[in-house]
DNA sequence: CTTGCATTTCAGAAATTTCTGAAATATCTA
DNA sequence: TAGATATTTCAGAAATTTCTGAAATGCAAG
């Protein structure tokens, strides 16, 4: 591995970290290279940057680019594809929430309705089925709310990230303002 | 594997996904199967009803162990361990997100802290640390984010979700009164 | 069409992870 | 303490994933 310690440091950490997750080392070095990089890199500086063959570096770059985490650039006179990191960190933060939930949480949920519509065949599994449910009406609302999130431009997700919990306090101000005013139909709040 | 077909189904469909998380096939089975049985089963009954060794159904709950996701108790007049899951969904939710942190997010803060420490040695590593620095801070967000509502009591979790981006509204209302009350000073919306 | 890169594919090698059976350890009971 | 039962450990086997080199494919220019 040819690269200034800094850039070796982040890329090393990128690698081992990428195990963790669903991709392999070689991943996500080249992710964090090409991120790290101040300029657009070719698939053979990558191959002699980080040391690893060429075959390999084409794999992860096909891998990198169904992530929709890498983009693919030409430069003039040059043939050879070039390619730069996603690297606008909320557009990373909405790729990856995207293809998690296509790659995870979809097909489980998928799994779990398919379930749920089955006619139990005994008290086992109709006990299995009501954590089933459970489960499903909890994921359900998860994904539902970072959906909607998702919609929202970057300024405003960052408002609301800063906001933290604080966002509680003006749903209790909501409310007893709801109430004081006498707006929408609600549930009065007991404490 | 000795299963009925519903339970059968879910375990296998964990089983599969566990591979995309860290954790392997048969903690994902495990931990499925716990969480779908109506009563705790000791390790014997989990290595029957999963068809795996012995051994292996013991490492497994001891990884469970270590992610908190399941429970040991003791039944009267029997010393076998017996396990239970974590079956809660928000108890799940919280403590995934704790562990996550505590395994993925922390030791890259921590290399991302060091390496933003050291002075760069060229103009590469000047616009690498620029990046990091970057990506830092948006990690840094989204985790005191998480923190923060990590801290709410559940009813609270689920008011927050179920509004979902609606919160923006509320943004928006609170900047309007707050404008128009001369609240706290903060910066007039330019819209 | 042919030549000269650039990239991809893919079979097998290498590395890593998972799983097992046997032995070791721990714990309760008599 | 000995014996019975429960659990853990761990070295090596098995399975899976990752990586490589060589060959195949693609594609623009002459």
């Amino acid at each position: 591995m040819d690269l200034p310690p800094l850039i070796q440091a982040f890329v090393l950490h990128f690698g081992e970290m990428g195990s963790r997750w669903g991709i392999n080392r070689t991943v996500g070095q080249i992710y964090a290279l090409l991120y790290a990089s101040d300029r657009p890199l070719n698939a053979e500086e990558i191959t002699h940057r980080l040391g690893v063959s060429r075959s390999n570096v084409s794999m992860g770059l096909r891998e990198l680019d169904t992530w929709r985490l890498v983009k693919l650039r030409h430069l003039p006179d040059d043939r050879r594809d070039y390619f730069t990191a996603l690297d606008d960190p909320w557009a990373i933060v909405r790729t990856l929430a995207e293809e998690r939930r296509k790659r995870e949480i979809d097909p489980t949920l998928s799994v779990l309705r398919d379930l749920l519509m089955q006619t139990p065949a005994s008290e086992e599994e109709q006990h299995a089925q009501a954590r089933l449910r459970d489960l499903t009406g909890t994921i359900e609302l998860l994904t539902g709310w970072a959906a909607e999130v998702q919609r929202l431009p970057d300024e405003r997700l960052v408002q609301l990230l800063k906001l933290g919990s604080g966002v509680v306090k003006l749903l209790d101000a909501k409310d007893r303002l709801t109430v004081v005013l006498g707006g929408k139909r609600r549930s009065t709040p007991k404490e």
